[in-house]
DNA sequence: CGGTAACTTGACGAACATCAATGTGAGTGG
DNA sequence: CCACTCACATTGATGTTCGTCAAGTTACCG
């Protein structure tokens, strides 16, 4: 998917590596990591601050529309991606056929764990709308690092992977033990805890995924999700057209998520 | 809890990285890593092959008895263990101070990554029989590793942790997507795998954990893990005696946990 | 033994899925 | 500019799974 070293175009700037990035198929233009607003939170930063462009352990720049996967289930894992703008959808297809739509990524966010174990990507991996990403080469042949990669990156890394299993340990209690508007204010708290993360307005956002996506990784049924988004909406907690989305009163969110604050059950109720 | 450097025994044998363990309370002594049967599945002994006993890197054995604790939640993350014997539980308490069991750990599994994020582990480790776990002494100031630690120890933690996402995944969609009759079969099959992989009978085991444990594992009441356990016995899939349980017919297990074996719905209905 | 924790069994109802029908808006093409 | 389409979203009616309550039963440990 990602051309990974034949088309790099080396640039007047040696000093630090350089990033492909490519516009609509195939223009591409070379950035610095310097200038890179993720660089902070980026473990390439800190490992390929010595690479030259045209490296092989250099990271590259893609740009991406809506609907375009950036792997799918079975791709040879080849490396991690930092969301650089944009928002992402991870899911895979289980042994029945279903689609499980598993984790969304905003931006400054890392992505591909799924495929270290075993060497192939389990996931699909989606973008939702416009964004771009910077795929971080990482090869792990037998139990030896790609050679650009020394121990403090792989910290970075391990402490990447350790937050994504705390936020799976979170998903595993909310899917299992909460309620169904109690999972659907978590949601949408936590949406609003990453969009602030990612310099969004934290009360007011374009919710990126579809009812059905949104559902699907709550494991609620469609239906019960608009139901809800009517319910807290005219519960005076949130105020949503179509997909954009505003908070008016998050304390009153909080004490659903938290159950201090009991619903009223509208729903699957006689009216 | 575990004494790090102080009780250290330096013994005779100095070029592989010695082992201190402590039988009851205070009784201790010192093993080989060579002489280790997990050696092979362990990322002390790559990264320890060269230490001396006392070294602070070096790893340390621990014995513990049913129902202590490996660590608690909030203790500061000093590094991972493997399991050497006996069985784990993982647990933590959520914002309403409710229990929730989130894992079990077999022989030759790595626990601990709950404490990397954060740098406190925000997991329960108790021991659900008599065993013995290996700690593996980690530090993570900043974003430096320990300096024991090189680049391919940190690989091997980076797909241990990889194959805890991959499970914590499957678990996800074990909560969200399967009934109850589902879940307890993917439970058992899971059990049953893990049990060969550390070497028992995959078709006859002791259930290590309470009846409580399970369904709150599974997000079931515990009331339904019963029915569905002689539900399944009476169908002629499982034997069970109150913890030992020998899987008698493993394709109608598998059936049952895939869907293609539709289970009579005994539950909740009038008889 | 007797007391407690673990487990079983039954009856009932609530929460949510499912089914079905309708509404809505963004494209598309004339 | 208007019809047409199609995916997405809402809304209502009905049914099933599983949690909850309650009352046993059994093992276990002093």
């Amino acid at each position: 998917m990602i051309a990974n070293t034949p088309n790099i175009i080396t640039t007047p700037n040696i000093i630090t590596p350089n990033i492909i990035e490519m516009n609509r198929e195939n223009r591409v233009r070379t950035v610095s990591c310097h200038d890179c607003t993720k660089a902070s939170v980026c473990p390439a930063y800190s490992a390929g601050a010595g690479l030259k462009a045209g490296d092989s352990g250099a990271p590259v720049h893609r740009n991406v529309r809506a609907g375009q996967n950036i792997y799918d289930a079975g791709d040879t894992f080849s490396g991690l991606y930092m969301v650089k703008s944009g928002f992402f959808k991870s899911s895979f297809i289980d042994y029945n056929g279903i689609l499980q739509v598993t984790d969304f990524f905003f931006p400054g966010e890392i992505f591909g764990f799924d495929g270290i174990d075993g060497g192939h990507h389990k996931a699909i991996l989606e973008a939702l709308d416009i964004g771009s990403v910077c795929k971080i080469p990482l090869t792990l042949d037998g139990r030896r690092a790609g050679v650009l990669w020394n121990a403090d990156t792989l910290v970075v890394l391990l402490q990447a992977a350790s937050e994504s299993i705390s936020r799976d340990r979170e998903m595993m209690y909310v899917l299992g033990k909460l309620s169904a508007s109690r999972r659907f204010a978590s949601f949408l708290l936590d949406i609003s805890r990453r969009m602030a993360k990612s310099g969004f307005d934290p009360d007011a956002f374009r919710l990126c995924m579809s009812r059905n996506d949104i559902g699907n990784n709550l494991c609620l049924a469609v239906e019960t999700v608009s139901r809800l988004i009517n319910q807290f909406q005219s519960q005076g907690i949130i105020r949503v057209v179509r997909r954009d989305l505003r908070i008016i009163d998050r304390r009153k969110l909080e004490a659903v998520a938290e159950r201090e604050f009991e619903t009223e059950h509208l729903i699957g109720k006689a009216s």
